[in-house]
DNA sequence: ACAAAATCCTACCTGAATGGTAGGATTTTC
DNA sequence: GAAAATCCTACCATTCAGGTAGGATTTTGT
């Protein structure tokens, strides 16, 4: 699995705040609600979201959370490595670049690589936008083969 | 992390047989000291190989393990879906199609639906052979903006 | 002032998966 | 019949996923 609980909650809660929020705060409890997902699990991730700037607090009655930024200034590649930690396909691959010893005569590397850039260049571009939109042309695009029953 | 060490030393193994076979049987041990592997560990993942019909055996002396079929004729698609159970990015899509109980209303489905597909196109597309030949055009390709430096 | 509503923070826990290791049984060749 | 090789079953340590618990702190409404 690429993506845990951690990165798709993360996307739920987003998505969540962007449909729900209409300028005000939203809170953790009217999210946990909606989405049917554990109060204090929610809240750790959402912690991680604040801290990475794609959310901001306010505490308090009445408080809750935001989004910093238009739905369409969010990509999907930098909610998911923030929560993710790295969406590199291979541990031979970090954020910083390669770092595998082997990496010099490694024939699969390239493979990788490219596997990486696949990931990284669908995923960038997708904009929290385009999933409130329900966008599918975007999201399943040419590689749909099944459109319909989906 | 997608693919784990299980897969990537699937194609390790895959990509050392093809390149040093010759039409003969090449032994674990022999895969082993040219990779810098774990004998042991090596052993367990070919046997998941040879179970999915990737590789052939001959045990006694000489034996050792072959490709059931020409190195054009492997995609990376199947050989890391064999090794790593499934390539499905969450846990909301199996082997099977899509379990989870949100699906209908989810509104994230079709981003993850739409990542798979991405990437199974990508995988799919590949072969041994492009590994073998280092056909850094077809795993790198338009994607690549760093090339040179790779 | 004070209670209620909300976020924030630290710590802990359980089960499954990852990444192996060990030992011996079996098969084939020379 | 010894050596070289694969096959099979079982075990194990560490990490990580997926949470849970409890209380401290901040803000609002009355
Ligand atoms: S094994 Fe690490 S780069 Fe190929
Ligand atoms: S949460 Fe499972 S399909 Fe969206």
């Amino acid at each position: 699995m690429m993506v845990s609980t951690k990165g798709r909650y993360a996307m739920t809660v987003m998505v969540d705040i962007a449909k729900n929020s209409n300028g005000k705060y939203v809170s953790l409890a009217d999210i946990a609600r909606r989405e049917n997902l554990s109060n204090k699990y929610l809240e750790s991730i959402i912690s991680i979201l604040i801290k990475g700037g794609m959310l901001k607090s306010l505490r308090g009655k009445n408080g809750g959370y935001k989004l910093t930024r238009e739905p369409k200034d969010y990509n999907i590649s930098e909610i998911l490595r923030l929560t993710e930690g790295t969406l590199a396909s291979v541990n031979c691959i970090m954020q910083e670049g390669v770092t595998c010893d082997k990496a010099a005569t490694c024939s699969t590397l390239p493979l990788w690589t490219g596997l990486d850039m696949v990931i990284e260049s669908y995923l960038g571009s997708i904009t929290l936008k385009d999933i409130i939109d329900g966008n599918r042309k975007k999201m399943l695009g040419d590689y749909c083969n099944k459109c319909s029953a989906l």
